[in-house]
DNA sequence: CGACGGCTTGAGAATACTCAATATCGGTGG
DNA sequence: CCACCGATATTGAGTATTCTCAAGCCGTCG
């Protein structure tokens, strides 16, 4: 169990591992020569993390505690095992993993070609419809705990405009806050201000073939 | 073959495949609902593109021909066999798609963190580096296609603002340009600039087992 | 030659940032 | 229980960066 603030795989650590989030949320990040961070998304409880690990000798993001988080290890010799023995797993993987490269370009989007309210709204819209896959009971109301620097990070802006950009969405009506409840009380509108595109409606995981087992 | 400026696949077109660059250059990009377009990577000849269309029915992404360009088609279910028959190759390509991703992962940071000139010098560098992937006779002056449009949409800027931060480059003695070559005069002192990381020395394939065949 | 796409430049406007002060809130020690 | 502390949130004022609009230039292609 890592404490929120807590740092669950430094930068630079050789021989780290992959993870899956078992409860709470962490986000993973980089940071510049100048001592800024680039929040690269949120995890939530059943993401795996920190795949691209694997593909590097020295991890190339740190990986940090949101909330208290407990995470299940996923040794990196064990993952490319399970390529060799199970390739229909393997291929499932990277299936989801083409899925989150999407996510990602959707968020390049988002930061690079929209506006400071835009991206705010596209980073709450993204997270409710992420929480909504493992946690059908899910509404419009649900917890969200990013500090306005975090959220910054996230997106690209300072904490200050963070928090003009969240009174502007509060006095149009298309959320509302209180400590770390988040409401989205005009969801349809904030998706449009958002610019934002759910994909998660369209994965298509029938191209893989038919489990051997039946 | 396209040609420069074709739409080699066009956005949501069903059973679209991927591809292997064989000759010239292309780029990924997706339309925002106001018309704007971001620029999600430049592909050089050797790069697979267009993976992501694997998990999803419709393609998420479009692909342009920057120059003249030949591509070799690569069918999706025969992609997803090849995970079954051949495993190692399998997770190959799983290692190859988390390292896009890192690299995805730091055009992020780039646009959410750092300055228009560091942007600019960030997609040369990272353009010059890659080209020496592949054609290692490529010293710090080559042909770079671009219009400062799409510079721009790369970028997440604007034509106008991408043309005065070349200036400024140029001013400061870090590159020169004369039409489509581009010479850079000072690397470290670019690449500083541009807060980049060369992550391609750091590659590391060797958690993959040995072939079978030795 | 004329049209067109791309590049360059200027001026003014908009967006987002910095700095600084104040408010609020949760937790801690007395 | 209360005062205090640090972290976070809020707000204002001034500044900087980047954008928009507009005009002119340059080279290429038909």
């Amino acid at each position: 169990m890592y404490r929120r603030g807590a740092l669950i795989r430094p930068e630079r650590d050789r021989g780290s591992e992959a993870y899956v989030v078992n409860s709470g949320w962490l986000f993973s990040f980089i940071l510049l020569g100048d001592g800024s961070r680039q929040i690269l998304r949120l995890h939530l409880p059943g993401d795996m993390v920190g795949l691209s690990c694997s593909a590097f000798s020295d991890a190339a993001e740190t990986l940090m505690a949101v909330t208290d988080v407990r995470v299940i290890p996923i040794d990196r010799n064990a993952l490319i095992e399970m390529f060799m023995e199970y390739p229909r797993l393997g291929a499932a993987l990277f299936l989801l993993t083409q899925a989150e490269q999407v996510s990602l370009g959707d968020r390049l989007a988002s930061i690079g070609r929209t506006t400071a309210k835009s991206r705010v709204a596209a980073l709450l819209i993204d997270t409710v419809v992420r929480l909504r896959q493992t946690n059908s009971e899910i509404g419009s109301s649900f917890v969200f705990p990013l500090t306005q620097e975090e959220i910054g990070d996230a997106t690209g802006l300072t904490a200050v405009h963070v928090n003009r950009m969240f009174r502007v969405l509060v006095r149009e009506g298309l959320i509302a806050r209180n400590s770390n409840q988040l409401s989205i009380l005009d969801e349809p509108r904030l998706t449009a201000v958002a610019s934002y595109v759910n994909r998660y409606v369209e994965f298509d995981g029938s191209i893989l073939p038919p489990s051997s087992r039946g």
